[in-house]
Order: structure tokens, then C-alpha cells, then sequence
DNA sequence: GATACACTTCGTTAGTTGACGAAGTATCGG
DNA sequence: CCGATACTTCGTCAACTAACGAAGTGTATC
């Protein structure tokens, strides 16, 4: 119950569904996420650390960089089948077209280029 | 987007939780729930309908009696994945096992009985 | 039609959650 | 090692949510 209602709490926000939905074309580290979803550090790591307490995400450290991707095989069964729950019924929803596009532009970028969400564009 | 968040929301709860794992054993009235969860009426109605706006559930009318029930066939396939995911991950639950215990006992008492709950026993 | 019953809606309150900036940790470049 | 970079943790505040009792709605029974 108690991994249950961890998963199903991670889930019950958008931001993290658009997160998880942006991961499910790839890995992606923290300051591309705030590129794309335009929040602070501070909070989208703390929406990282959620999704990650639930088993839905992995962490993979390279220099200072933290990158995440979803949590594919090394996890829960209930995680494995939540991921693939929501990315099926949220695959092609209009209201995460936007953020498709961003983070295409977003990938293309220098790391020079992101490192503008901290200094305040 | 608004649809899945309706729905994880709705699952974001251990009572809601412990209450879709009541009603996968059959339809059940708010009365009898009240008397399982132990939670004021207007309480558990307010569960009810939530449930019932994410298309997890659905109602029935006999009397002056509510019947809720799992929202088998007639909803969208979001809700019923939803639905398959959580009984088949919470099915033997050691926390869910005296709620299970305690049904049974519910379902042997008279409406009589139950109106207790409304009376303060 | 009055009463009782089953439930819902409303208003209030306490606890939770998401947002942020400031401060802290870890890693790299000079 | 000193500053810059990438991220995390902490403290704070506003917004949301679950709980309740009181009052309202609809349905039987007398």
C-alpha cells in the first residue's frame, strides 16, 4: 500500500507527468528539464527526487552533470506498468505538444545556452 | 492531460484506495463503506464523487439507498487500465486485510445494524 | 403531510504540497 | 585552492486537500 500510494502520489502532478513524458524520448539532465518546463532548480529537482522515491526514474552521474531517465527494467513491476500507463494515454495529448517542441530546440542547444536558466537568462 | 491528472488525483489516497479495493469484491452502499472505513458520511461521499468524476466508479439508485460500483465496460480505457492496475497490485495486501475482514462482517448485518453509524452507534 | 432515513453540499479547520530563493554540496577549470 | 557550474537541501509562503459537523435534498414509512 504504502509503495502504491508513493507512485500514485507521483503521478497526481503535472509537472511530473510532463516530466516523465519528456523522458520517455531519452535521457535528459536536470538543466534541460528547466529549460524546457521553466521552473526553478530547486523545484524541479525536488519533483526528481519524487518521481525517483517511486521507482519511476533512475539517476545516472556524469561530472556535474545528473541526468535521468525512466526507470525501464531495474524497478517495481507497479512502476514498470505506471510508466507504460501513463506514456500510452498521454503519447499524443495536445497540451504536451509545446513542450515536444521546446525540447527538441532544447536538445540542440550548447550546454553554454542552458546554463542561462540560472544566471537569469 | 486534464483527464489522467483527474484520474492519478483520484488515486493519490489511501482511503480512495482502501475503497476501490472494497468495491472490487462488489457493489457496496455508502452506508456500508461508512461502516468498513469508519469515516463520517459526508466524508466518504466526498471520496465517492471524486472517484466518480475520474470515471473510476459508478452509481446506482435504489431507494434512498447509493449503490457505488468499479466502472467496468462503460468508461474510458484510461480508467479501466487504472482499475486493472491498482486491484492486481494491492490484491493481497497485508494492509488491506482487516478492511477485507471487516467487510465481511458488514455484509452479514441487517440495514438496521448499519444505520448505527449515523446515530453514533 | 410529518417523520425518519440515506445521502450530498457547504463552511470551517488542520495538515499537506508546490513554488521560490538562499544556502549548502560536489565537480570541474584555471 | 579559488571561482564557477550543476545540482540539492532548507526554510518560507500560498494554494490545495481531507476531515468534520451542520444544514440541505430526495425518498420511503407511517
Amino acid at each position: 500500500m504504502k509503495q502504491m500510494l508513493s507512485l500514485t502520489k507521483a503521478l497526481a502532478d503535472e509537472t511530473r507527468l510532463r516530466t516523465l513524458m519528456l523522458l520517455s524520448s531519452g535521457e535528459l539532465c536536470l538543466c534541460q528539464l528547466i529549460d524546457v518546463l521553466e521552473l526553478s532548480p530547486s523545484t524541479i529537482s525536488k519533483h526528481m527526487s519524487i518521481l525517483y522515491d517511486a521507482g519511476l526514474i533512475h539517476r545516472r552521474k556524469e561530472g556535474r552533470w545528473h541526468y535521468y531517465h525512466l526507470a525501464e527494467q531495474d524497478t517495481t513491476p507497479a512502476a514498470r506498468e505506471a510508466l507504460r500507463w501513463v506514456i500510452s494515454h498521454l503519447a499524443n495529448d495536445p497540451a504536451l505538444h509545446s513542450d515536444a517542441k521546446k525540447l527538441c530546440c532544447t536538445r540542440k542547444k550548447d550546454p553554454q545556452e542552458l546554463t542561462a536558466c540560472y544566471s537569469g537568462k
